[in-house]
RNA sequence: UGGGGUGUCGCCAAGUGGUAAGGCAACGGGUUUUGAUCCCGUCAUUCGCAGGUUCGAGUCCUGCCACCUCAGCCA
């Protein structure tokens, strides 16, 4: 990190806090987890704050683990993706990464010792007989007719179950546990599956794979992960993890939390919905700049700072809820209003004739990035034809329009000089097509000496000096609030006007800046260059977010 | 009459027996060479509901209600 991450005082921060007080750990390991089969989204960056950060916070460690114990679902094109994605927002992972299936030896080591103990065993019980066998959520299930195979037995099966004698699905290895537990995942788990697959970590070294339970508790005990933080959804699962670590001779006692996971509207987070937009076409890719993955949000424009202040924001609990939108806009829009340069690019041209200016006028004016940070200035060519954006003109004077351009009034061109509108003309269809003015002498970041302010401000560009930019905008991707709970398929609910592409003026100073360079575009939006397709000759800009704007002042 | 979990302002969220923080949104007003930013102000007599304990309850007890979650050889 090189910025200082939020305090948290969540209560994971706290249990952490009291563990380090009471010297019931020395020191902090926690660890970020994904399963390497689908992009990163804003949920996971809720949860590599939580570990990345608090782990920071009380000076401990975080690790980078892949559980990567499914290798049909998974590649190695997710494990670099999700590596550039932690990296971006900004965290560092404690020594190598790791993998879950750095540990399959052990994992092996520790299956054999359940079946010595006589507390694991094979069962040749098919998927479907084994539905049967598991019972429901309210009736008790039955034992699997090879629970109680002998101990040799079981060694002798799971030996050739590992030597690839039986087809996947014939058999598996479980725990015998308690096939009446009114908890699911104790009624016998399973725990090592016949998956005859190439493994992008282990190759073909095993024709078996431990499943999430038997893997993800030993591998926090083995990291000496002392908090392993994980959502809501495996609670269920705490009893289990509990029973692997008191059954087996692991090196440490990891303990599990869960928070509650990320819900955003307008958003859905789910990898079978994400894939289904890329897959349908509805976006552009994984990294579509709509879409809420992280390399998305980074290409929107996103800063990662602005992404964990939203993390710090939204807090950390146990209650699951459906967090606004707007707070990630808040967010957004508040790191980049503090950091952003200003620039300037005018997206529905009108031309202005300053005719008090000489035809071959051009005056190099200095304009500073921000108004309140030192980002230094640059220097903006004005000319006799300028362009400002034809919603800045109006005809006549109104008190609605009162910051607008009129005729007989006066404008301060931002970062120039003061113009008074002396004209204008239409074109066949009725609309504005040309405005006249005059420049207002020596008002050059000063008032008009005789003390007639301008009303407003707009921005502009030369109509000579400046350069064309595609800039491609972008409106919230779905219509509605919960696409996925709301009635009918979620795709129904896709705005499918959510990408726009114009092409727009655009100051000179701004086709050189490199790729994902953020900027304001002055009284238009946060802009940012396009990762991948802008370049000096062709500019790209991808609309971040649009300014706040006073709704009291818009509508109509 | 299966298990587990959660219910504090429109949204997120502090609060852990002593008389409801904060942020987002919204709404007023001021400043402004961005109708942005910034500033100032308003915004829960009430904590899912109903009882009870207590001098005192969002916080403790009892009952009820609502919502989420679990029946992959996924994680």
């Amino acid at each position: 990190m090189t910025e200082a991450t939020p305090i948290s005082h969540n209560f994971i921060a706290k249990i952490i806090q009291d563990d380090l007080a009471s010297g019931k750990v020395a020191k902090v390991v926690t660890r970020f987890p994904p399963e390497p089969n689908g992009y990163l989204h804003v949920g996971h960056a809720k949860s590599i704050c939580l570990n990345f950060g608090v782990a920071e916070q009380f000076g401990g460690e975080c690790n980078l683990r892949f559980d990567d114990t499914n290798p049909e679902k998974e590649n190695q094109e997710y494990i670099d993706a999700i590596k550039d994605d932690v990296t971006w927002l900004g965290f560092n992972w404690a020594g190598d990464i790791h993998y879950a299936s750095d540990y399959f030896d052990q994992l092996h080591e520790w299956a054999l010792h359940l079946v010595r103990e006589g507390k694991a065993y094979v069962c040749d019980l098919s998927p479907e007989e084994a539905r049967q066998y598991r019972g429901t959520l309210t009736e008790a299930g039955k034992n699997s007719p090879y629970r109680e195979r002998t101990v040799e037995e079981n060694l002798d099966l799971f030996a050739r179950m590992r030597a690839g004698e039986f087809d996947e699905g014939a058999c598996v290895l479980r725990a015998k546990i308690d096939m009446a537990s009114p908890n699911m995942n104790l009624r016998d788990p399973i725990i090592y599956r016949i998956r005859k697959a190439h493994h992008h970590q282990t190759g073909d070294k095993w024709c078996i794979y431990p499943t999430y339970d038997f893997t993800h508790g030993q591998s926090d005990a083995i990291e000496g992960i002392t908090h392993s933080v994980c959502t809501l959804e495996f609670e269920d699962h705490k009893p289990l993890y509990d029973w692997f670590i008191e059954n087996l001779p692991v090196p440490a006692r990891p303990r599990q939390y869960e928070f509650g996971r990320l819900n955003l509207d307008y958003t859905v987070t789910s990898k079978r919905k994400l894939k289904a937009l890329v897959d349908d076409g509805v976006v552009a890719g994984w990294d579509d700049p709509r879409m809420p993955t992280i390399s998305g949000m980074r290409r929107r424009g996103f800063t990662p700072r602005s992404v964990r202040n939203f993390c710090d924001m939204i807090g950390v609990t146990r209650s699951d809820g459906m967090v606004d939108v707007a707070m990630l806009e808040h967010a957004l829009r508040d790191d980049l209003n503090k950091n952003a340069p200003r620039a300037m690019a005018v997206i529905n041209p009108l031309k202005v004739v300053i005719e008090n200016l000489p035809e071959n006028h051009c005056e190099m004016l200095s304009a500073p990035y921000h108004p309140e940070l030192d980002l230094g200035s640059r220097e903006m060519p004005f000319t006799r034809e300028i362009l400002i954006d034809q919603a800045d003109f109006k005809e006549e004077y109104s008190k609605k329009f009162k910051k607008k351009f009129t005729p007989g009034n006066r404008i301060r061109l931002r970062c120039s000089y003061v113009l008074e509108a002396t004209g204008y003309e239409k074109d066949d269809d009725g609309n504005v097509a040309l405005v006249r003015a005059n420049l207002i002498e020596d008002t050059l970041g000063k008032d008009p000496a005789d003390e007639v302010k301008p009303k407003g401000v707009v921005h502009w560009v030369s109509a000579s000096h400046s350069k064309m930019a595609e800039l491609r905008i972008y409106e919230r991707l779905f219509t509605s609030a919960t696409p996925d709970k709301t009635e009918g398929d979620f795709m129904e609910h896709v705005n499918r006007d959510s990408l726009s592409v114009v092409q727009a003026y655009i100051e000179p100073a701004l086709a050189a800046v490199a790729a994902e360079s953020n900027f304001q575009f002055e009284r238009e939006g946060y802009y940012v260059a396009d990762r991948f397709d802008h370049t000096p000759d062709a500019p790209v800009f991808n609309l971040t977010i649009g300014l706040r704007e006073d709704k009291s002042l818009t509508q109509g």
